[in-house]
Formats: C-alpha cells, sequence, structure tokens
DNA sequence: AAAACAAATGCAATAACATTGCATTAGGGG
DNA sequence: CCCCTAATGCAATGTTATTGCATTTGTTTT
C-alpha cells in the first residue's frame, strides 16, 4: 500500500483517486495551497466542487488546516504529523507569508508567548502571523 | 467642525456624509465589523459599492484596517491613534476572536514575542491572533 | 456667493469564490 | 463478486466583491 494511500486510512478517509491526487500535491509543496493554486496544479481535471469537498474532508479529519494569510482565498497546508484530529485542530504554530513570492508557509517550530491579556479575557489558542522575506528569496538577490 | 468630520481630515479625506455615518459606526462599535455587519448597522440605507469603497478609502488612508478572523468576510476595525499612516498599516497588536459571540477585538496593549526564526528568514512584522472567551461573555456565565 | 472642478455616489452589470441537490460511479467490507 | 455507502460530477444557485459610467456633492477659486 502506498504511502499517500496509508495516511488517507490513517485518517479515516476513503482512499479515492482524486484524494490521491490531492494529497499528493500537498506532499509535493511546502507552501500553503488555495484552491486556485491546487486547481493550477492538477494535471488532471476535477471537478471544483470534488477539490472543495475533499479540502474539507481533509481539514475535518485532521490531515490538513486552513490558514487565513490575507490573500482573498483561505489556503490549507498539511498539518504537522500527529497535531491535529477530527476534533480539534492545534494548528498554533506560526505562519509566515513572503512578501515577495507571495507563498505562505507553516513554521512549525516557531513559538511565540504573548503579554497578559487585559483582565476578563480568557485565551483558549493562539497563532502568529508573520511577513517577512522567506529562505528562497534571501538567496535570489537581485 | 465636528470630531469626526477632524477626523477625516487629518487623513485626508473629503468630508462626506457616507463617510461621516460609516465612521460614526465604527466609533460606537469596540469589534471589527465587516460589510455585513456595517450594512446591519446603517440606519440609512446606502449602496454596497458606497460602502466598500468607504472602506477601501478608510483602509489606505490609515483610518481603520482588516482582519483574517477566519469568518468569510473580512473584517475592519478603527487603527490605534496615530499609529498607521497612508504608507504603511502598523497593526501589529493582537486580534482576539470570541468563541461564544464570535466577535473579534483588537487588544492594542497586548505584545508578542516569538524564538528565532529558522535560517534564512527574515521578519518585517508579525501579528498574534487569539481564540478564547471575551469580557463581556465571561460575565454573562450561564 | 456662485462657478468650476474633482472626487464621491448610485445603479446596473459582472466577476470571483463557494455551496447545494441530485443522479451516477466507485471503493471496499462481507 | 455483490452490495451498500460514500464520493463524484453536473447544473443551478448563493455569497461576497468589483467595474464602468452617468449623476451628484464637496471644496476650491474667484
Amino acid at each position: 500500500m502506498s504511502n499517500a494511500n496509508h495516511t488517507l486510512k490513517k485518517h479515516n478517509l476513503k482512499s479515492t483517486e482524486s484524494r490521491l491526487i490531492i494529497l499528493d500535491i500537498f506532499k509535493e509543496n511546502t507552501h500553503a495551497l488555495s484552491y486556485n493554486d491546487i486547481e493550477s496544479l492538477l494535471a488532471v481535471k476535477l471537478d471544483r466542487v470534488t477539490v472543495y469537498r475533499t479540502l474539507k474532508s481533509f481539514e475535518e479529519n485532521g490531515l490538513i488546516h486552513q490558514i487565513y494569510d490575507g490573500s482573498t482565498q483561505v489556503k490549507y497546508a498539511l498539518c504537522p504529523a500527529g497535531s491535529c484530529s477530527s476534533h480539534q485542530h492545534k494548528d498554533s504554530h506560526a505562519h509566515f507569508r513572503c512578501d515577495k513570492c507571495d507563498k505562505t508557509f507553516c513554521l512549525s517550530d516557531v513559538v511565540s508567548s504573548i503579554t497578559a491579556l487585559p483582565e476578563g479575557y480568557q485565551s483558549k489558542s493562539q497563532s502568529v502571523f508573520i511577513q517577512g522575506i522567506c529562505k528562497v528569496c534571501n538567496h535570489h538577490v537581485n
């Protein structure tokens, strides 16, 4: 059984062609993907609805998480292995958006801490969003 | 000259009826507002396009900033006095979304710090997004 | 205070993104 | 290999946001 196949099973997802294709796309791309990104990376055309529903099922089963990075479309990225379940997403790692290439990355190792919240507020989760220049763009200095 | 009038002038915005109405709505609401929120708070009906364009002009002139809080619509909130210009938004304060009432607030005093970024990444700005229970909802304990 | 000009507004049309219902197909347990 | 359920694809529709253009309004100049 293929690796991707196994991943789907592990997350209680029936292994279908569309899901394998989309999962593959995520595994081959280190940055977060919007619906449009995925569509343009598809070798075979899949129906729009199928893609949206696949993303939804992946998300509900803890395989990917949503990222709001200020672009008009929601983006998705693979959850760090074992960190998310169908019940709760713990995508509390940092997200980094590059001002040059506009790509958004998960930085799993970056953690944040905050000063105390005002009286009365209670925090359940927090996440940091960083903007700057990514590794790749920093090396392509013009 | 009214206070709101003065605020508009200060941000190089022509003082018009629509702008005064919308600015007023922001001043009366401490949480971030989406287009729909604003529409339903309007006493007088304004054209959708006018509202969107007003928000755009406010944002371009440093009066409000956008917030992406995971809801389907972009939200807007007043910028902390004097912190933003037409050239750059410094909305690096924390944003807090309440799980109960679904409102999103700016917490200007909450600051965050992060651990070092991976080699090659360079940060220009960062912001924290916190989810939890807000002040008001914490007091309405059922 | 009125004319003149530029910017803001409102309407209609359309674009961009996302979801629903339903008939058909395919995965996988038995 | 059959059968049942879940996944898929199509068509239709919903939601959010933007554009072009004619008209109106705010402000500057005289």
